[in-house]
Order: structure tokens, then C-alpha cells, then sequence
DNA sequence: GTAAATTAAATCGTACGCAATTGAATTGGA
DNA sequence: TCCAATTCAATTGCGTACGATTTAATTTAC
């Protein structure tokens, strides 16, 4: 890439950076009524794909540590999300279980962000085209990096 | 979208999310050496494209807000990458500058970041594909946050 | 059977992001 | 001219992110 090239705007790691806090903005407004934050909201989609995860299972799904994981699932139980339990075969294990709460939720939190989404009306196969080419870009990057 | 389709993989917001966040790890060992944080290196890239901007103008570019930038400039300040400086015509602005460090450093910053990306050989094509499709997605979404 | 290696969560410290507020400087209209 | 509205940067508070370390529990090797 030439040094002219160097711009913001030519950047891809802004864009996606810039494209990441927007979606985070987005999400905000449609799960700021539940209490819920996005990396929290990512830890029920998780949760409601497979309930009672241990927390480094969680993390590996959502890549995160649990130094992220630990105090953010903390303020999720304190605010009714999900419970955290000592499994009595492995006591060094974190259960991460949904409430009530959570599974009753669900349809009107995924009513809430369809409502917003349904404003624009998105192009699906746009969608798909951006999300292919997105998994694709985390593959390089995690060859990258390893 | 249907609820069977509401799983992790299946979300752009995730997929955009997990990519920025590797790129960031992916830059922090490039930036590393100069003790610089992806941010840091993303108001470096503003200031070499147009030196001497003001605070908020450097933010409208980064979409940044002074609550944000404000600290992260004293840090770039104090490890001698720009100066503040008050304005005498206008003292609610505040301008900041490159230092000779900045400007001599560039090259050998570029260089650190081109050595990285070089190890895999990147699609120039397909980056571009992606970048595009990237500045689509952030145009849809500054239109939903209208 | 026990000490060493491994696994897992928690803790610590630093740097963002960002909504909301504050406070200082400037501008503009009566 | 003078004060109300506007424009900025700074501050506050909270919630991530994440490298590095610590602590506790379990496995493995001998």
C-alpha cells in the first residue's frame, strides 16, 4: 500500500473499527429498556443458543478472557440475567445459567431490535455478502496473529 | 431474520465486532515497539494527513468526542508525540500538533505495520472489496442512528 | 500417594468509549 | 452594549477490553 494510501479513510481497520461502534451505538437504543449493555446481550445470544455454559466456554465462543467475562457476568446476575454455580464434579468451573427472566424475555427483546432494524429495510443478501466476507477477514486476522 | 438465525455466527454485529477487536490486538504488536495504542495510531494517521487540527475536528474525523479524546491526547503529549496549544484568536479551541518525533517516526511506524501485513500476502482486491462493502455498512447505520 | 504440571476463575492495572454534565470563551441579537 | 445562546474542551461515572499475575482445584507422572 502506498504512503498515499494511508488515510482514514483508506483504512479497513478504521472502517470496521468505525462500522463496530456504530452497531454498539445501534444496540444501545434497542436494549437500553432491558438494562442490558451489547457485550452483555452477546453473552444471552450465546446463553439462549446453549444454556449453562462454563464461563471458558463462554469466552471462547465470544473471545473473551475471563478478566472481561467475570465482572461483566457479575452485573448479568446482579440485574436477574443469569446465575453463577460451582458444578460439584470440577469446583475450579463456572456454570453460567439463564434465569427465568432470560428465556421469558427473549421473543420481546428480538421484537425490540427487529423493530429497529425493520426502519431501514436492510437488503438480506447484502447482509449475508458483508457477513461471508467479514468471517473471512477474522480468519486472516487470526492467522495473523497466531 | 428468523429466530433460528439469531445465533452468534450468524450476526454482522459479531462478526464486525470480533474482526475490530483482532485488529486491534493484530496493530498493538506493531504499535507496541513505539508505545503507541491503536487509537493513538488512528489520530497519528488524521495529524499526518492534515497537521494542526483542532480538538473537535479531529474528532468529527475519528467520531470521537473530547470525552474521549481529551485524555488520550494528554497521553500522546506526555510520550512526546504532539503538542496542545490554545489559540490566541479563539481560547475554546484547543490545536494540536505534530512533533518533529511524530513526523520523523512516521516511515519507520509504517514500515513496523507493512512488515506485519506482509507475512501473509493480503488480496489487494479483495481488501478493497471488503473496504467498500465496510463504508456501505457505516452509511446504513449513521442512517438508522439518525 | 504425592508433588509437579495443568486448568480455570478471579484480580489488578491501564486505556479506551461514551452519555451526561460543567464551565469557560465567544458570538449575536435587541 | 450587554446578556442570552452557542460553541468548545474538560470532567465524571460506568462498563468494557485485555495483558499479566494470582489463587484455587484437579490431573498426571512417577
Amino acid at each position: 500500500m502506498a504512503p498515499d494510501d494511508m488515510t482514514l479513510t483508506n483504512q479497513l481497520c478504521f472502517s470496521v473499527y468505525h462500522a463496530s461502534r456504530l452497531f454498539t451505538k445501534f444496540y444501545k437504543q434497542a436494549l437500553e429498556p432491558f438494562q442490558l449493555t451489547y457485550p452483555q446481550y452477546l453473552v444471552l445470544l450465546s446463553l439462549w443458543e446453549e444454556d449453562r455454559q462454563p464461563l471458558h466456554k463462554l469466552g471462547e465462543r465470544l473471545d473473551f478472557g475471563s478478566n472481561t467475562l467475570t465482572p461483566l457476568l457479575k452485573r448479568m446476575e446482579t440485574n436477574g440475567w443469569l446465575t453463577r454455580s460451582l458444578p460439584a464434579t470440577d469446583h475450579r468451573q463456572l456454570i453460567v445459567s439463564l434465569t427465568e427472566q432470560a428465556r421469558d424475555t427473549k421473543p420481546e427483546i428480538f421484537a425490540a431490535i427487529h423493530q429497529c432494524v425493520a426502519q431501514q429495510n436492510v437488503d438480506v443478501s447484502k447482509y449475508n455478502d458483508t457477513l461471508a466476507m467479514n468471517h473471512e477477514l477474522i480468519a486472516t486476522l487470526q492467522r495473523m496473529l497466531k
